[in-house]
DNA sequence: TGTACATCAGTGAACGCGCGTTCACTGATGTAC
DNA sequence: TGTACATCAGTGAACGCGCGTTCACTGATGTAC
């Protein structure tokens, strides 16, 4: 059953690990605290001695979720050159990859709508993704802007259209006008 | 109470209505039959004499959602061309009202992963915002499709990020972006 | 090292509640004569 | 135009179910001596 005190910190750390798939998979609302318990092998009245709320889990496992992808993504780029960065995000194992793929792509629109907590949680996430692609592309931050707009945009697109050839197409049109973006970066660093 | 069939007719649009706003405030899934059709001055009971389920409710509300939010994109530009229309969608306005905006950007990641009747709906209907957007830019699809992703991704992202000054610098990077796009195409006219 | 006991991780019954759906009913509508 | 009646839009009680949360309990853990 696990009574030791090392066995607890591993039973809520697979408790966040299952809920921070889930909610990239199936939504924020998705979780219930009793189907969650039961597929890390709990009972559901354990849950409490882990976490205060449904909510408190919730926005722990946001905060994991986008942690992770944003870890996913890095790992499968083969460097952190834009181009390489792209190339992984704009993938097709990215695409479905949605359970350990970026949580920002996998939830937006259910963030837009959410609670402050988990709403802010991905909005402080979001400028760490657009600080971090600014910093690739020679810290010009209007074009990270549009490149994050495009990405995820983009990504999330191309898990709504089903017919793999027009799927993947959108992952390589964007990916194409966003190698070309780097370009024109590069070309003449630093454009007003 | 409204007993003709005239009513009967009103009263259905009334809750198509107040659903296809309701999923692009608070999402597909928010949708309760009994909440609803108090919104609308009903009962509970009524709603099997308009719909046969609640999933047959939602694929309708959803797809006059995706109609609307359309109707209100073009309604809201001054024109039918491209920058107008960029204009409008990446508009401070467009941001603030999700229940009566473009229901691909409410919806996306809810859409992603919904069942295939939802998905394949908003399937169609980026196919179909795709071509729009595509027939302004001179037939130039895959520009059109750079585009969409854009917009789609800065609106929802724009959406999560609280700030104002922030959100709005989102829109306006991205529209800015999008303007030199449209440039690009009509400068020398479908490049290769 | 061995015993006694307090701690506490996890169990499962119970709670109040809202859900989607069904159905017998009511009474206004609209039609047949 | 007026009456008789079938239709049917909308009502509200009832159903079985899953939800988040509480709590008395069990038994392994880990500590004090």
């Amino acid at each position: 059953m696990g009574h030791s005190q090392v066995e607890k910190a591993q039973s809520r750390e697979r408790i966040l690990a299952a809920a921070s798939q889930q909610i990239r998979r199936d939504g924020l609302e998705s979780v219930s605290v009793g189907a969650l318990m039961k597929s890390v092998g709990l009972t559901h009245g354990g849950f409490y001695g882990h976490f205060e709320s449904r909510s408190a889990l919730l926005e722990e496992a946001l905060q994991r979720a986008l942690l992770e992808g944003e870890a996913n993504a890095q790992a499968s780029g083969t460097s952190e050159r834009f181009a390489s960065v792209v190339r992984g995000y704009l993938s097709r194992a990215h695409r479905d990859a949605r359970d350990s793929g970026c949580a920002v792509a996998a939830l937006v629109s259910d963030a837009a709508r959410a609670e402050d907590g988990p709403r802010s949680i991905m909005a402080r996430h979001v400028e760490s993704f657009i600080a971090s692609v600014s910093h690739m592309l020679d810290g010009d931050e209007e074009r990270a802007i549009v490149a994050v707009s495009a990405m995820v945009g983009a990504l999330a697109l191309s898990r709504v259209v089903a017919d793999p050839a027009r799927s993947n197409a959108i992952l390589k049109v964007v990916r194409d006008h966003l190698d070309a973006l780097e370009s024109a970066v590069v070309a003449n660093s630093r454009p007003s």
